[in-house]
DNA sequence: CAATCGATTGGCT
DNA sequence: GCCAATCGATTGC
């Protein structure tokens, strides 16, 4: 299998943008979840104040980080298990967060594992995405192209308009506080802290 | 609505 | 023990 970035050297923010409109699947004994990926964060490794792996930091929890490119690095928090994607050759741990799919599959079993939640709520978060689709540390450091858990980059939907701004929950740390790294499909109600109104096709480009 | 706060799990110092 | 790339309920305009 193969990504779009494996062949030709991309910045960790070029591959966060192109990501959006791909598919991120979760084959489970419980049924199949997919949605489309509609907003991304990038981490820029070792001059990042706000990446795990800021100035060379190694520890046995962040070795997916330095790893090759195209394998899952998750990261776990208050309980809640945070999905990302390396992009840099081995050795250089820059990564992709997924932030917030669209659901298009396997709606009722994500609400199932949502209790109490419902429509944009399911999905809207980095925690909830994991969550709904029932992402576990057994998919850390697999890659991105093998089920269970894999991105499908045979079709891609693209978006009318890529919109970037600063990566939420990182306070305090200077110009990358504020370094637009965050990249959404505009107009998509997915997003998170989305705020209405939603465009017509979710932010979709129409032919 | 926007802002604030408590919950709660795992990893590292 | 302390802190964290969050979430959801509650409070207060």
């Amino acid at each position: 299998m193969h990504f779009f970035w494996q062949d030709e050297q991309s910045s960790t923010a070029d591959i966060a943008q192109k990501l959006l409109g791909y598919t991120l699947v979760h084959q489970s004994p419980a049924g199949t979840t997919a949605g489309l990926i509609v907003e991304t964060e990038a981490y820029l490794g070792v001059r990042d104040a706000a990446c795990h792996s800021y100035g060379g930091k190694a520890t046995p929890r962040l070795e997916a980080m330095y790893g090759p490119p195209g394998h899952f690095y998750i990261y776990q928090m208050r309980g809640l298990r945070l999905l990302n994607v390396i992009t840099q050759p081995a050795g250089d741990p820059q990564g992709v967060l997924i932030r917030a799919i669209e659901p298009i599959a396997g709606l009722d079993l994500m609400a199932a594992r949502r209790p109490g939640q419902s429509g944009a709520n399911l999905t809207n978060g980095p925690g909830k995405m994991t969550q709904a689709m029932g992402i576990e540390m057994s998919a850390y450091g697999t890659s991105i192209t093998v089920p269970p858990l894999f991105i499908d980059f045979s079709q891609q939907r693209q978006p009318a308009v890529v919109a970037a701004s600063p990566r939420i929950g990182i306070p305090n740390k200077g110009h990358w506080t504020t370094a637009p790294l965050r990249f959404t499909v505009a107009g998509n109600p997915f997003v998170s802290q989305f705020k209405g109104p939603a465009d017509a096709h979710h932010g979709w480009r129409v032919d």
